[in-house]
DNA sequence: GCCAACGTTGGC
DNA sequence: GCCAACGTTGGC
């Protein structure tokens, strides 16, 4: 049982969406990103924790609590050349991209970004640390702990 | 819209 | 394999 957070902007796909999605379940498509695809593809099991975090909007931060549904499958989106995240150099028989399912446990208060970075006990969080841009990271047993009392 | 950070591409 | 150019992310 591993714990995550997972980046997604809600212009695309917010936490209302995710409730209003049969089964409150998304793909989690249009990862382009080898260290994200493989985090997904070689370490997501079922039920893992997920912080579903909002990105490049308004208000950036955690969001809502869900978990992992599914294990790793090709991206249908890299499929299709009408699709934005459509990947030429990707094949049905040699898929490049890979996405879990992820289902809604439940929404959460908006834990913004600004109120993450004033706790001592998240300085080693990976979205808090500079530069960092990856869609998927681990958090640390302890973390989600913490970050579960806050929510 | 700006721009720092960082990943990817491709010529050599 | 190097690295300059370019593209993307995402907070502000």
């Amino acid at each position: 049982m591993r714990y995550w957070l997972m980046k997604s902007e809600p212009s695309d796909v917010s936490i209302d969406d995710l409730a209003a999605l049969p089964n409150q379940t998304v793909d989690w498509y249009g990862v382009r990103n080898y260290q994200a695809r493989n985090f997904m593809r070689d370490q997501m099991q079922l039920g893992d924790g997920v912080f579903f975090y909002h990105s490049n909007c308004a208000e950036p931060g955690i969001a809502g609590l869900a978990e992992v549904s599914s294990l790793a499958y090709p991206d249908r989106t890299q499929f299709d050349a009408e699709h934005r995240h459509f990947d030429p150099k990707s094949t049905p028989e040699n898929p490049r991209w890979m996405n879990v399912d992820v289902k809604l446990v439940r929404k959460t208060r908006l834990l913004s970004l600004s109120e993450l970075r004033t706790y001592p006990e998240l300085v080693h969080l990976r979205i808090l640390q500079r530069g960092n841009r990856l869609s998927i990271t681990p958090v640390d047993p302890r973390e989600w702990e913490f970050i579960l009392k806050l929510l």
